[in-house]
DNA sequence: TTTATCATGTAAATTGTTACATGATTTA
DNA sequence: TAAATCATGTAACAATTTACATGATAAA
């Protein structure tokens, strides 16, 4: 079970179910997402178990914030998900299901445009990668090496991130002259 | 909704639940994994549903296999999957999300176990990999350009595959330097 | 004769997505 | 004043995993 493990590594420092979501967007979706119907209904779920507890919080205005954190015992059980090891080969990558059988398409052009698509996919999310690894170099001066803990294993991601999704734009490029040199076999 | 699909483009040939759990183990464990618990009845949804046809196989001897084939229908639902475009960005990867969270162990000691750890499983993964492609290019001459369709797409996917893995390889290595020479900065 | 493989399923629980419901505050 | 954002949730449905249940055949 990651999501609430995950949700456990965020809650080191309180959050409110619609801060968590906002993290999840923004830190954490190169690798997994999560909605705000699926993240109440866990922190509840936290809160029984004792993985967390709540305080509300009567904030100067607007509606009242329930605000998060992980106990001893939600720490004890992030750290047994870490030793626990790696997590390997639970993967889902919808669009390599969808390379493997291009060949149901009705020619050759139809799976180009299908890669091209792709490509561009690749090169939209290399950028907000990209721009995220400005941000932080910009506001830690020995970037990417003599970052803090909190900041430098999550660096380690951005890093495989990046070298990813350049390897598959540049996948993208290779099949798509494969295919063109198919195509021209006759 | 890709499991269908997926099983969809299987069911170009007639097969069995079972045998689709085969086909899923060998050929397309690298994206995408399915149990028989979810396989059957998604057999059965898709014959209610129109996308494929279904005949007893009394054979010789052993319990009777229902062998499924898609219809027209099926093959059309398909291309729909396919025309759609790439489904990108719903990838979740279990072990990065684990990497994010790497401060939380005791020790960096215990963070390079990890990395060593997965390092140790893209390992085995690349020679399951590369099993894979020395099995191709002996059974087909002109590997990997002048495969049929129907092998070449899939081809593409191994390929991706290959470069992948080997980047994960050598960023547990790059990482597992960069938190040692974090550790000595003192 | 025991283990592995063939073969099909159901049940229960968990996880995840989409749609719905509500209402305040802030910004353009 | 309209749209975006803040904020919390429920309901229904879909997808997935784990456990259970059964029994035949083939190989060691």
């Amino acid at each position: 079970m990651s999501l609430k493990h995950i949700m456990l590594g965020i809650l080191h420092e309180p959050h409110s179910g619609y801060d968590l979501k906002k993290r999840f967007d923004k830190s954490l979706r190169n690798f997994w997402r999560a909605e705000l119907s699926q993240i109440y209904p866990a922190l509840q779920k936290m809160e029984k178990d004792g993985w967390v507890s709540s305080k509300a919080d009567e904030s100067d205005i607007g509606p009242t914030r329930r605000v998060y954190t992980r106990s001893a015992q939600g720490r004890n059980e992030l750290q047994s998900w870490l030793q626990g090891g790696p997590t390997v080969g639970t993967e889902k990558i919808a669009y390599l299901a969808q390379v493997f059988f291009l060949a149901n398409l009705e020619d050759d052009e139809k799976a180009i445009e299908f890669m091209q698509d792709l490509r561009k996919h690749m090169m939209e999310w290399l950028q907000t990668l990209q721009t995220t690894e400005k941000e932080w170099r910009s506001n830690h001066p020995r970037y990417p090496d003599d970052l803090p803990d909190e900041a430098f294993y999550p660096q380690l991601t951005l890093d495989l991130g990046l070298t990813k999704v350049r390897a598959n734009v540049e996948w993208c490029d290779r099949s798509i002259e494969r295919i063109r040199a198919r195509a021209s076999r006759f």
